[in-house]
DNA sequence: CGGTTAATGCGACGAATGTTGCATTAGGAT
DNA sequence: ATCCTAATGCAACATTCGTCGCATTAACCG
């Protein structure tokens, strides 16, 4: 995923480079935003040379994709608070903080994603990697005994999530906070009701 | 939402050119994709002068938002089938077929509406009349008591259509057209339930 | 018919965007 | 310390993108 790692010399100019262009990226990013986000202005602010930034990151997916990949959190799971409801619902609140946020980090992968294959490829590992994770929250509901045993843990994240990226990314339409709770409830008492059976 | 609507000399020429040139984009659409849909490529191959295109649309963006308007049904409504989960499934099977043709018209349009705000705007129109036109389905089936009074309209139609959107635009992971039927099942399910009351 | 004029065609231009060859610098190894 | 070389800096170049002034064409109007 990241476009720097293993290169065969790591050294203290090469991080520092790669630090100094990162953050860099963060600060054009909340200067301009993802439309302003450009390989010139990125390298100008960080003190870097054009030509080192195109070499390295080629384009300005590359960049968030590697700032993407500097920020993710390997250690990641879903909070466990006791029952589906609560862990949807805490689900739900962060990832309606990460996208409702301007400007949001999460949109402007998003966007690169739409124009070159490797950020696409990239997004896809890392949302799969976190829905796969995220799946444990309904085994503990079945273990607890709060859902049928049939129930579909895709379905039922699909159904809690889902909605709040529809309406902040593609519909672009305000969503409250207590809103993305809502399809967190909803989804848990659908859940419950055995809806999401096979 | 059109750009050459209105025009003060909509003549022979000035629709042939249009027609020449929207002709020309949905082939560099299906040829090379969104990502290599350029204003140049589209002046090329339709004959038009690279001028005039930048005059009248000016932004990659503008040829689909020209392209979508040219093409959408004014007088689209959600089919009656008689059942609230009838009417979602054929909902969301238009909405798959929509979304999982290649190349989709409708992804590059979202992907468009990630560059420019005109884009965004003329997208979010699109998508506010479709779902305030798609709110019948709900009213019908409460008018039918199949489902409680007090049910809301948006967190049915939310819960039954973002799934796939998630799924194959933002996730891009394969969708069969059975579990886009699925979601609306289970929308519908949840809804004769009682979950999406107030 | 001819006249008017909006729309288009045309070429040239400037700016932004990437690319390439070569010089320089600074990790890392001996 | 010194050498080796990957990484970076640098400048020039090619290409693409978008704009502008002006000539030309062809709808529309009388």
């Amino acid at each position: 995923m990241a476009v720097a790692e293993n290169a065969t010399r790591p050294g203290g100019r090469t991080a520092r480079v790669r630090a100094d262009v990162l953050k860099a990226v963060e600060a054009e990013l909340a200067e301009h935003g993802y439309d302003g986000l450009t390989i010139d202005g990125v390298a100008a602010r960080s003190g870097v040379h054009r030509t080192t930034v195109y070499r390295r990151w080629g384009t300005v997916a590359g960049l968030l994709v590697d700032l993407l990949a500097a920020g993710v959190d390997d250690s990641w799971a879903p909070t466990d608070t006791g029952s589906l409801e609560g862990d949807l619902m805490k689900l739900n609140r962060e990832i309606h903080d990460a996208l409702a946020v301007a400007p949001s980090l999460t949109v402007a992968v998003i966007s690169s994603s739409f124009r070159t294959p490797e950020a696409a490829d990239a997004l896809r590992a890392f949302w799969e990697d976190r829905y796969t994770r995220s799946a444990v929250v309904v085994q503990r509901a079945i273990d607890r005994g709060e859902v049928p045993p049939d129930t579909d843990p895709q379905r039922v994240l699909m159904t809690a999530t889902a909605p709040i990226y529809h309406q902040l990314v593609l519909l672009r339409q305000p969503l409250s906070r207590v809103a993305a709770e809502q399809y967190a409830r909803d989804s848990a008492a659908a859940a419950r009701a055995g809806i999401y059976g096979h």
